[in-house]
DNA sequence: CCGACGTGCGCC
DNA sequence: AGGCGCACGTCGG
C-alpha cells in the first residue's frame, strides 16, 4: 500500500520509474486524492495495474452535494484548514524549490489527511451499492483519462493565426459600424455600457433586466428581438459578439495553451459534474464550436497527427433512447426500434411538413423543443423558445406531447415522488445526485430541484454509458489496433485517432463497444465518420 | 494588483 | 429546460 501526493517539484528520473516499477504489480494499491496526478508522474505509457483508492472520486459517488477538492473535504470531515499551495510556495507561476520545509509540510500534511479521511469514506463506499460504479467504472477510467490527456489533440496553429488576422480586421471594421450608428465610441463588450446606448441614447424599448443587477439585459435574445424589430445596431452588436467570442475564446486561446509537442492537452475533470458527466478545462475542448460556419471553420485547426486520421464516434439521441428506456415509453421504443430519428418526426409535427421536407434549421428547433419538455421547461420558455407561439399555445403543445408520449408523463411524475421520498435520484447503474431541496418549503428551490431530478437520471445514466463504453473500446484498442489513440470525449461522442488505413476498422471496433454498451428496451445508434480534420470527421 | 462576481455564450 | 468552462468588465479589498 502507498500513499501518495503529486506535485513533486524535482521528483527524479528514478524515482517516476520506480513509481511505475511498484504499480505495475495488481496486488499493490495506490492511495491518494485525485490519482490521475500521481499517475501522471510515472513515464508516459507506463502501464497501471495497481488497485487505486482515490479519496476525490470515493467523496464524488458518496456525497454527490458538495466540492471534492482535499481542502474541502479536510474543513468539513476533520474541520482542518490544511495549507494552501500559496504558502507551501506555488504563487504566480513559482514553484517552490525541492526540499524546502514549505513543500514537505504541504506535501506531508495531504498524506496526512488522505490518511485521516479515508477510512470513513472507505467504510462507506465497501458498505454502499456505488463501490460497484466505483469498482466498475470510475476506476478503471482514471488511467483511460490520463491517457487521453497525455496524447493530446495535434492542432494547425498556422491555420488558427491566419484566421485571427482576418476576425481583427472583420472586429475592427464591425467597431466602426457599431460606433457610427451609436453615435459615439464606447466599449462594446461591457453590458453596463452597451445597455445605456441603446436603452437610454437611442431609446430603444428596453425588454427586461438583469437577474443580479436589474440593469439592462442585452443578451442575444433580447438583441435578436431588436433586430426583427428593424434596428441596424443590434443586429451588427450580435456579430461583433459571436465574432468577439470564437476569437478571443479559441482563435487566439488555443495556439497559446499547445505543448511543445504542438498539441492541446486538456485535464478531463472526474469529479465536478453534478450528474457523472466528465468536464473538460484548461483549455476546454468540450464547447469547441460547430453550431454557425465561422465555428465550423475553427473545427478544421483539430487535425489528425501525421499518418493518422480522426475518427468520431457519437451515440445518436442517446437521452431520449435512455428516456424511452427508463420510462419504458412504448411510443418513443417502437418508434427507434422502427429506426426513426425523434427530433426529426418532432419538426414534421411541429412545423406541419413531411419528415423528409424537414430543414436543418426546423430540426435543431424540434431538438430544443424534445429536450425542453423533457427537463421540465415551462409554457413561458417554450414559447420564448420557439418565436411566434402564445405561453398559452405552448402550454397546449406540452399537454399534447405528453399526451402523445405518455411514458414521458410518467417518468416525470414517478421521478418527482421517488425524489421527494428518499432526497436522491438515481441512473441505471446506481449513480446517485443528492437534492435535499426537493423538500424545501421555497417553491423556487423546489422546482428547480425537480428538475435537476428529472434530468439527473438520463443525463447521469448517458454518462455511465459513455465511460463503460471508454473504459471497453480503450481495452480493445491496446489489444487489436494497439496505435490508435482515444483522444476526446464530449458526452455523447468519442473522438480517435487511427493510422491511415485503419479508421475503418477502428470505427467499427469502437461502434460494437459503444453499441453493446448495454442492452436496453431501445437498440443504442453509433453515427460515424472520419477524416483529416474533426470538421470533416463530423460531417 | 488580485480575486470574486455578474453577464454572456460556446458545447452536450 | 438540465449539465459544463471561459472571456470580459466591474467592483471591492
Ligand atoms: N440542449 C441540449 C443538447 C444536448 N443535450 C444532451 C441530450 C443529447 O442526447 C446529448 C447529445 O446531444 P446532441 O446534440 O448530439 O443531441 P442528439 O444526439 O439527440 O441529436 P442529433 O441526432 O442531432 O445528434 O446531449 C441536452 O440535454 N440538452
Ligand atoms: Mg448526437
Amino acid at each position: 500500500m502507498l500513499w501518495a501526493d503529486f506535485r513533486r517539484p524535482g521528483l527524479s528520473e528514478a524515482a517516476r520509474a520506480s513509481l511505475a516499477g511498484w504499480l505495475a504489480d495488481p496486488a499493490r494499491k495506490l492511495v491518494g486524492h485525485d490519482l490521475k496526478e500521481v499517475l501522471r508522474l510515472t513515464p508516459e505509457g507506463a502501464a497501471c495495474q495497481a488497485r487505486l483508492l482515490d479519496l476525490m472520486l470515493f467523496s464524488y459517488l458518496l456525497r454527490s452535494a458538495s466540492g471534492h477538492s482535499l481542502e474541502e473535504l479536510a474543513l468539513e470531515g476533520l474541520d482542518v484548514k490544511p495549507i494552501s499551495p500559496r504558502e507551501a510556495g506555488w504563487d504566480k507561476g513559482a514553484e517552490p524549490p525541492p526540499g524546502s520545509v514549505a513543500l514537505l509540510a504541504y506535501a506531508g500534511e495531504r498524506v496526512e489527511l488522505v490518511h485521516r479521511l479515508l477510512p470513513a469514506l472507505l467504510r462507506d463506499l465497501e458498505a454502499s451499492p456505488l463501490e460497484r460504479v466505483y469498482r466498475e467504472i470510475e476506476e478503471p477510467l482514471v488511467p483511460v483519462l490520463l491517457r487521453m490527456e497525455e496524447r493530446g489533440v495535434l492542432l494547425d496553429v498556422g491555420f488558427l493565426e491566419a484566421m485571427s488576422r482576418d476576425l481583427g480586421r472583420d472586429l475592427e471594421r464591425l467597431e466602426t459600424e457599431i460606433f457610427g450608428l451609436a453615435g459615439e465610441a464606447f466599449n462594446i463588450h461591457s453590458p453596463q455600457q452597451l445597455g445605456t446606448i441603446l436603452f437610454e441614447k437611442l431609446g430603444y424599448p428596453a425588454k427586461k433586466k438583469t437577474a443580479k443587477t436589474k440593469s439592462y439585459a442585452t443578451g442575444a435574445e433580447v438583441l435578436e428581438e431588436l433586430a426583427r424589430a428593424g434596428y441596424p445596431l443590434p443586429e451588427r452588436i450580435l456579430r461583433f459578439r459571436e465574432v468577439a467570442k470564437l476569437k478571443s475564446t479559441y482563435v487566439d486561446a488555443l495556439p497559446a495553451l499547445v505543448g511543445p509537442d504542438g498539441r492541446l492537452h486538456t485535464r478531463f475533470n472526474q469529479a465536478v459534474a453534478a450528474t457523472g458527466r466528465l468536464s473538460s478545462a484548461n483549455p476546454n475542448l468540450q464547447n469547441i464550436p460547430i453550431r454557425t460556419e465561422l465555428g465550423q471553420r475553427i473545427r478544421r485547426a483539430f487535425v489528425a497527427s501525421p499518418g493518422f486520421e480522426l475518427v468520431v464516434a457519437d451515440y445518436s439521441q442517446i437521452e431520449l433512447r435512455i428516456l424511452a428506456h427508463i420510462a419504458q415509453e412504448e411510443t418513443l421504443i417502437a418508434a427507434f426500434r422502427r429506426g426513426e430519428d425523434i427530433h426529426r418526426a418532432t419538426a414534421a409535427v411541429v412545423f406541419g411538413v413531411a419528415p423528409e421536407l424537414v430543414t436543418a434549421e426546423q430540426r435543431r428547433a424540434a431538438k430544443t423543443i424534445n429536450f425542453g419538455i423533457l427537463y421540465g421547461i415551462s409554457g413561458f420558455g417554450l414559447a420564448q423558445n420557439l418565436g411566434g407561439m402564445s405561453p398559452k399555445e405552448a402550454d397546449r403543445f406540452i399537454q399534447a406531447y405528453l399526451d402523445r408520449y405518455p411514458g414521458v408523463r410518467r417518468y416525470v411524475q414517478e421521478t418527482e415522488e421517488s425524489a421527494r421520498r428518499t432526497g436522491q435520484v438515481e441512473t441505471l447503474y446506481g449513480r446517485v445526485r443528492r437534492l435535499p431541496d426537493i423538500g424545501s418549503s421555497n417553491w423556487n428551490l423546489r422546482e428547480n430541484a425537480r428538475r435537476m431530478a428529472i434530468n439527473a437520471r438520463i443525463q447521469g445514466t448517458a454518462a455511465d454509458l459513455l465511460k463503460l463504453a471508454m473504459i471497453h473500446v480503450e481495452k480493445r484498442l491496446r489489444a487489436e489496433q494497439p496505435e490508435a489513440w482515444l483522444l476526446l470525449t464530449v458526452h455523447d461522442e468519442l473522438v480517435l485517432e487511427a493510422p491511415e488505413g485503419t479508421a475503418a476498422a477502428v470505427g467499427a471496433l469502437v461502434r460494437e463497444e459503444m453499441e453493446g454498451v448495454a442492452s436496453l428496451s431501445v437498440p443504442l445508434s453509433v453515427e460515424l465518420a472520419s477524416g483529416p480534420s474533426w470538421y470533416e470527421a463530423k460531417g
